[in-house]
RNA sequence: CGGGGUGUGGCGCAGUUGGCUAGCGCGCUGCGUUUGGGACGCAGAGGCCGCAGGUUCGAAUCCUGCCACCCCGACCA
């Protein structure tokens, strides 16, 4: 390709609200331009590494068994309503009518589709397991959108789905996306966690999600740096301490306490000159039908929503507003850790195990002027649901091993889920066992965005100059720069190794531009990130200068040498 | 949806306390000089100042409404 002819050129300056280097440095290389929040325009460099991506996927997805395929964009609503899906989703999913009236759902996921598709080829269980997958445009309606092609409204995504006789052949295919979308990080040169992780709305009770470190990442996941435990904040598991765990069990208290003094957990920890975790604390969140969730944690920790969703579940839960808690008779900062019995079901209590093996704590149940002490968790008050619903944190102690946690921030690459029976038995997804009877399917789905991959690939491999591309899926595997062009000596000797690499079969853009400088093709090809540069001018005689991408020195070679070094590696 | 902010040639910005003909840099076109780390001169083209109303002799500038986009929270590949 002669960069002359190429559409879309290099621009010195990014917007200025531009704060990701992938979305900085993709904009800048000519590879994406945005159409409107969270949707883009691939022009042509850009969209031969999402190709490229794209055929990287498939390849790994051919090597364990998964069949390629396609479904519409536009799926019937009763798909979604069948799992109620749609309230799930909420307002990201988005929807259409037909000319008729007929509400369909635009591509969000295709679980519901291909069980359907799957079941009414009434499959045996000789046809299974039955691997699947498509790469195509997805839907999601964002209420936010960052980062560029990071995370966008509409994007295209690998997802992939497969069904099985047994749970043991299901983890067989588990296992084998596992290793597969570790190959599929390791060929784009991105080093990555696979960790436990929450499912959301998507449905289903395990799963694994694979990480890739980054500072500007919007995901948190905790890792041992002992052993090899790793999950996401939201599922992480944590070693409580034991609160007071030497002191002898005290009568609880009622004390008189002044509010002013002692409001949040830092003034009640320095009122009462004990640690924050000798603290009650209560959160308040609430469920889509506006029903309050209590959750209960010692002080020196945070409740996450998502694991306190879980614990209850739902599928999510918002934060509670004032208006909220004054619903059920207070003011935030005197939240009690039981009571409210008046609202009958209105209130839902859940207790963190910290608080459960806790002993002699302080606070909860804060009236005008008092607030109790030395309070245990099953003689003074005790709730249905206990469960793990509190954020790790850096320190904190693996629930494995008894190391250390570190939290680490990442970008969610891919994820894969085990489903169970969750879709097969709203979508029909039986299958007919040796001995003549119909039997539900196990079912998982996997996914990988290309657009995401793309910009996380960029976000780990880039320099300050620009973009530095895996071999694998660089636009093009050699940057040509001819210089002196309008030397006609130098012009035949440059469009003739342009010719030879042609043939050679390796894929060249060729910077055959006259008039403009040496200095900004070089940055130009150190922005685009082309593996190697290969310059040629009055300068480099009979040889030609050979450089890698991501290095500072060079070779001056003869041609047929530098093919020989570029090809072989 | 809640809080904050921005909309001015293709891109980045200034002008915004009501007054001159809307300006600068990059890019683009033409001519000439340049060619190993983002060259220079000269000459050009290109703008309903986000949209719609209003106030005014006069609006990019003030007022109202709408729209779009960005940043901070919940969602996700």
């Amino acid at each position: 390709m002669r960069y002359s002819k190429l559409f879309g050129k290099t621009v010195r300056d990014p917007k200025s609200d531009m704060k990701l280097a992938s979305h900085k440095l993709l904009y800048q290389g000519g590879f994406v331009r945005e159409l409107s929040a969270g949707r883009y325009e691939f022009l042509p460099l850009g969209y031969r590494v999402w190709q490229k991506i794209v055929n990287l996927i498939d390849e790994e997805m051919e090597k364990i068994g998964s069949q390629r395929m396609s479904i519409p964009l536009l799926q019937p609503m009763e798909y979604w309503t069948k799992t109620n899906r749609d309230k799930a989703w909420g307002s990201s999913l988005m929807k259409i009518k037909d000319a008729r009236g007929a509400e369909f759902a635009l591509s969000a996921t295709g679980e519901g589709i291909v069980t359907e598709m799957v079941a009414q080829t009434s499959p045996s269980y000789r046809d299974l397991p039955i691997i699947l997958h498509q790469t195509i445009n997805k839907f999601r309606d964002e209420i936010r959108v960052r980062g560029g092609i990071l995370r966008a409204r509409e994007f295209t995504m690998k997802d992939a789905y497969s069904y099985h006789e047994t749970q043991e052949d299901f983890m067989k295919t588990y296992k084998d996306f596992y290793d597969a979308y570790s190959r599929i990080c390791k060929r784009l040169g991105l080093p990555f966690y696979a960790v436990e992780a929450d499912s959301g709305a998507l449905g289903g009770d395990y799963s694994h999600e694979f990480q890739i470190p980054c500072d500007d990442g919007e995901d948190v996941i905790a890792v041992c740096t002992s052993c090899d435990y790793s999950a996401n904040v939201e599922k992480a598991q944590f070693v409580r301490e034991k609160v007071n765990e030497n002191e002898d069990v005290k009568d609880m208290e009622i004390i008189e306490q002044d509010w002013n003094e002692a409001r949040t957990i830092d003034q009640m920890s320095e009122f009462y000159h004990r640690p924050a975790n000798n603290m009650i604390k209560s959160v308040a969140f609430k469920r889509s039908d506006g029903r309050l969730v209590i959750g209960v944690v010692t002080g020196d920790l945070e409740v996450n929503d998502v694991k306190l969703a879980h614990a209850i579940g739902e599928g999510e839960l918002e934060k509670a507003t004032d208006e909220d808690l004054n619903s059920i008779g207070v003011t935030s900062g005197a939240l009690h850790a039981w009571g409210y019995g008046e609202f009958g079901d209105k209130v839902t209590f859940v207790v963190d195990t910290s608080i459960v093996e806790a002993k002699n704590l302080y606070g909860g149940n804060k009236l005008q002027t008092t607030d109790p002490q030395f309070v245990n968790y099953g003689r003074d008050f005790k709730h249905e649901i206990e469960a793990d619903i509190a954020q790790p944190y850096k320190g904190a102690h693996c629930i494995k091993c008894g190391g250390k946690l570190d939290l680490i921030r990442t970008i969610e690459f891919g994820h894969i889920f085990k489903y169970d029976h969750f879709y097969t038995s709203h979508h029909n997804g039986y299958f007919v066992d040796k001995d003549g009877t119909k039997k539900l399917m196990y079912m998982g789905a996997y996914g990988i965005g290309i657009g995401r991959s793309m910009a996380t690939t960029v976000e780990v491999h880039h320099d300050d100059r620009g973009i530095i591309w895996p071999t694998e899926i660089a636009p093009y595997r050699v940057h040509l720069v001819g210089l002196n062009l309008d030397d006609d000596t130098i012009k035949l000797k440059v469009e003739k190794i342009y010719e030879d690499l042609l043939r050679a079969g390796i894929e060249v853009l060729y910077d055959d531009r006259t008039e403009i400088s040496p200095g900004e093709k070089f940055a130009d090809a150190d922005l685009i990130g082309i593996p190697y540069r290969m310059v040629v001018s009055k300068k480099t005689g009979d040889n030609v200068e050979v450089k890698k991408r991501d290095r500072k020195d060079f070779e001056l070679v003869p041609v047929d040498k530098a093919l020989s070094i570029i090809i072989s590696q």
